[in-house]
DNA sequence: CGCGAATGTGACCGGGTGGTCATAGTTAGC
DNA sequence: GCTAACTATGACCACCCGGTCACATTCGCG
């Protein structure tokens, strides 16, 4: 965690400092990111960095709670449950398009959720992926449990199992879009508005549709 | 692609160095990986890797290669469909439970198969997995098409998504219960024998239960 | 045997790394 | 205006990196 002097600063200069690490952290993942190339990119002393974190880990730590919390606080208002009587596949898509155009317009909150779901080191990786697994089990089950109370899903729904395999499939699909190499039978790279969005559906909806109760078979 | 050189080598020699390579790439990714130890490990002078290779992505590229053939050499006796009379879904079962037996008893290929699935660097990934993805899709599709075919899976199913899906699934599966930070929702770290075996069972089915036929619902 | 081709070697190169620390500068309170 | 606490700085440290190359060794073959 950051020293307090961090908490002391300039918000404009702190600000440079984590966009910065975010840049760099995002697009070299964390043990090819640079303190040199932060600092400089920040217009700030590489000293100055160990005065506001203990060291390499933490700033990396904090740039990867930060950009959690920041989408999920900017996921919030579509966390809410489908409106009355609209459909909760629906609802789901909706949800996945706001995901993907989060994604969209925030390259830098983009690349550090690309490095944070594909670090190899087991202790960086499970330190980093906790918090934020938390937050999208907090967001997303809420979710599920309320549409099996309400019949949407069926009532034999493994909610866990279902849980996890959401946690894989969406960050993989909201980063899909903008970074080669990670889509397989279905093109996802590269695509854009209405297309991508269909594309991303049909996936969810492999995976969304056995659960749902009502579906024509 | 490796030099001439590579292959009139005395092939102890280049098990040495390709067991090096896939040690270190496999716990230290491709930039973290270092050809020093590479060298030290296989009791070879650094310079002779480049004799061998063009340069240090030359060698990760033939290793994730090699890597990734092995993986499908030792799963063709699986990939061969469902027996007679046997339900799709016990078939898949069982693939599931031999590439994650496999993964158990290689800690070699599983490292390897780690570091190219969490590759960051898109350059890299996208030349590491491409090879990956069409060994996958060519092991897989037959075995859902022929699924379709017989009646086993729906008759609408949509077989790209489905794909896609499972071959993020399915690695993800196999990785999984030996490397930690990877699950969420569901417990698959550390499991063993009958209880990993079904809890990646109900992962699977949460995937490929929407598409099967004759499912009481 | 001899000789040319192929292979093996490790010191060496320029450059980058995370982290430290003595020093200088800035701020706040009295 | 003085002082004490806090903050900023960048040269410096030991270490490691991928890659090269002049030279030694081994091999294949006539």
């Amino acid at each position: 965690m950051p020293r307090q002097t961090w908490h002391n600063l300039d918000p404009e200069r702190r600000d440079r400092v984590l966009r910065a690490a975010m840049a760099e952290f995002g697009s070299q993942g964390y043990s090819g990111g640079s303190l040199n190339v932060i600092a400089r990119a920040a217009g700030v002393a590489k000293g100055s960095l160990f005065q506001y974190f203990d060291d390499k880990f933490d700033l990396f730590a904090y740039v990867a709670e930060q950009t959690s919390l920041s989408i999920y606080a900017a996921l919030l208002p579509h966390l809410d449950g489908p409106g009355a009587g609209q459909p909760f596949a629906d609802y789901f898509d909706e949800l996945v398009d706001a995901w993907i155009a989060f994604m969209a317009a925030h390259p830098l909150e983009r690349g550090v959720t690309a490095a944070t779901t594909m670090e190899l080191d087991p202790d960086v990786r499970s330190a980093v992926r906790a918090p934020v697994h938390q937050l999208y089990v907090q967001g997303i089950r809420p979710l599920l449990e309320n549409a099996v109370a309400t019949g949407e899903l069926r009532s034999d729904t493994d909610v866990d199992a279902l849980l996890s395999v959401l946690i894989l499939l969406l960050p993989h699909l909201a980063l899909a879009p903008f970074e080669p190499g990670l889509d397989s039978a279905v093109q996802l790279f590269g695509r854009t508005g209405a297309r991508r969005s269909a594309t991303a559906h049909r996936l969810v909806a492999t995976v969304l549709t056995p659960a749902l109760t009502g579906v024509a078979r």
